[in-house]
DNA sequence: GATGAATGAGGCTTCATTCAT
DNA sequence: TATGAATGAAGCCTCATTCAT
């Protein structure tokens, strides 16, 4: 449970179960409207409670934004776990890593979308606590990276790691151009491609 | 000038340069605040002049931030065409257009920053006018990278055309992380390096 | 008991005990932000129990401020019924009474500053009723000086008793000049002297 | 002026000219129900303007009590001095300065009333200020009553001008017992006769 | 009887926009 | 054309009170 917003209220399930109701009514709202359009009685409406319970549980609307980019990240966070394997070591491990990757950011643009948009208006250190988690994630694509090329340098793996980071979020983020010349599956082949000529070539260049 | 926002006043040289003031001081504002947080007292005090004033020269609010990032754009695009030569076809040519482009970004971070955070602050039309100049930005690097490497299929051309513009906004936009790690002339060279394994794998296969 | 106050606790024990504790609690809780800024969440925890049982024992939060200022009232006559000696016809004996009474207001001074902040607050009804109380204070002061000075006229007696029982009143209430100034011992002996000229005058004058 | 309180607006005189507005409109509110039951709107709607034009001349509600506390202590104290002479040193000069003195609180006890009861709703600072007024107030009456019994001790000067001046003010604020029993001038002559029994005394005493 | 989560009316304040000067 | 005072809709948040457990 997210320690940094205090609630008045005591039961602690009751707490995370009515948060998590915040969250993905506030992320649809977000999506439609943003977090500064939409007001605090329209967040507690699509929670699904009265404006009173939703202060309850939060102390500024900000907070609200908060609970939803952490969700976001926890989620994009845990689903990229599940569906990447750290281990392996095969080229193929990371084609299956890349490939999950851009499908969870094609699953979650409207999530990715939100984060895009409102994350500047936390306060600074939630920005940063939020940010922490993005590296984590970051971190996750990198090791599978490494394993596949363990030749690569510091600054080459990090580079390339952010390249590909970045190409996932822009397939949302940039859906009005990308989505129009491209299918999810041409993307992905094509990014992979690329990806491998550079990778290929630093593994030379590196043995 | 702009048609699409309406002024009462009737000298269109005044207009002009109102509305550079305007500009000037929005965007410093917006790097600070936001579009959102920034009042309207405060926008015309930022360009100068008084509340009244400011909506002489405007009709709401939002106009102002239309002026903005349509003037971000042009910026960008001006200097990206007084920079870049699209009729070169060298290697060279193409690290000259990315050094500059990557140069230009470095030096244009926060008015990036403002696009992508308050884009999605306009009204549909508006966006897709604006999206439309970068359109343009995008085909400008689009003739560079074919000049060099004609041999690039569409969809190759595009999707690397897109990195390198995305790699470029990046600069600025995920500043806490890649300037971190990176300088400015560390990323360049990287990513340029990246591109070329890129091409040259491309440019034999197309052979 | 007060019976204006409905309960919906029907053991009378049980409502007297727990009144007593919201009184207490309520006091010092007044006395720190006064009757409008203390919320009926901050007077239940100060009272040492829940918001809940707290509407167990009244039915508006108008009635905590009814039990307050009833309950220092009747602290305040108690005391000062232990403390005087209404019997007693000698000077010495009003000397007594007006130290007790001047000991007493020095006591209770943030009580009487919450009677006299709040009581305004209540509604016209329990004004009186509480104003009532006073009355019988205001007698018994009475009754001693009339012991001691019986040959004052009625509005003599009455206004100098009012003017020694604001004197004492006044002594926490602007405390922050009269407490600068005198210590309370130096202020009941001033007022005393000052009272006895008034009646030693008094008295010749009607014999 | 009062400098403490931040207008947005410039132009001075209009500030001056609506805070007087202002206060008027306040004062016969907060007479009817207190400060804190009276809402903004309500203030603004007595003072004869918009919500929006309120908060142009202030910041804070609060603001609105300090304006009002600060301006009846104004107009108190400017009516003290044009009434009060404070070079005669006759003890007629002092009859006329109690006769006023008690004839202005009876012109002005509701506004009394807002002070006594509402003072403690400011911040720290603002009752601070409002009190320096208050000093001022009962300086002018010491200097008259030293005038005609200039051979009082410092503290008897400073006890008995204190009681003259709670008397004034509990004229007004303890009215329900007050004015039940005498009229104004039977309450300023016993007062007056009491003093002088004090007065005479004490001016034997040091002689 | 005790608890505390839920409610929503209503308070304070901001701020985009208008309009008289 | 320029100014800035005036406006009021609308936003955020609090808190007295209720009621199911």
């Amino acid at each position: 449970m997210v320690k940094h917003i205090v609630s008045s209220v005591k039961d602690e399930k009751l707490i995370e179960q009515r948060r998590e109701e915040l969250q993905k009514g506030a992320v649809s709202l977000f999506k439609q409207k943003g977090f500064h359009r939409a007001t605090t009685r329209e967040i507690a409406r699509a929670a699904g409670f009265s404006i009173g319970t939703l202060y309850e549980y939060i102390r500024k609307k900000e907070d609200v934004l908060f609970l939803v980019c952490d969700a976001i990240y926890d989620e994009v966070k845990a689903r990229m776990e599940a569906v990447i394997d750290t281990q392996e070591t095969s080229e193929e491990a990371l084609h299956q890593a890349v490939k999950s990757y851009f499908q969870l950011m094609d699953d979650m643009q409207d999530e990715v979308l939100v984060l895009y948009q409102e994350l500047k208006a936390l306060p600074k250190d939630a920005q940063e606590y939020v940010l922490d988690k993005e590296k984590e994630m970051v971190t996750l694509l990198e090791k599978v990276i490494q394993n596949s090329y363990p030749a690569l340098s510091e600054q080459e793996l990090s580079i390339i790691t952010n390249n590909i980071f970045i190409q996932g979020q822009m397939w949302g983020f940039r859906r009005w151009i990308l989505q129009k010349e491209f299918t999810l599956k041409q993307y992905t082949d094509l990014q992979f491609d690329l990806l491998k000529s550079q990778l290929g070539q630093r593994a030379k260049n590196h043995r």
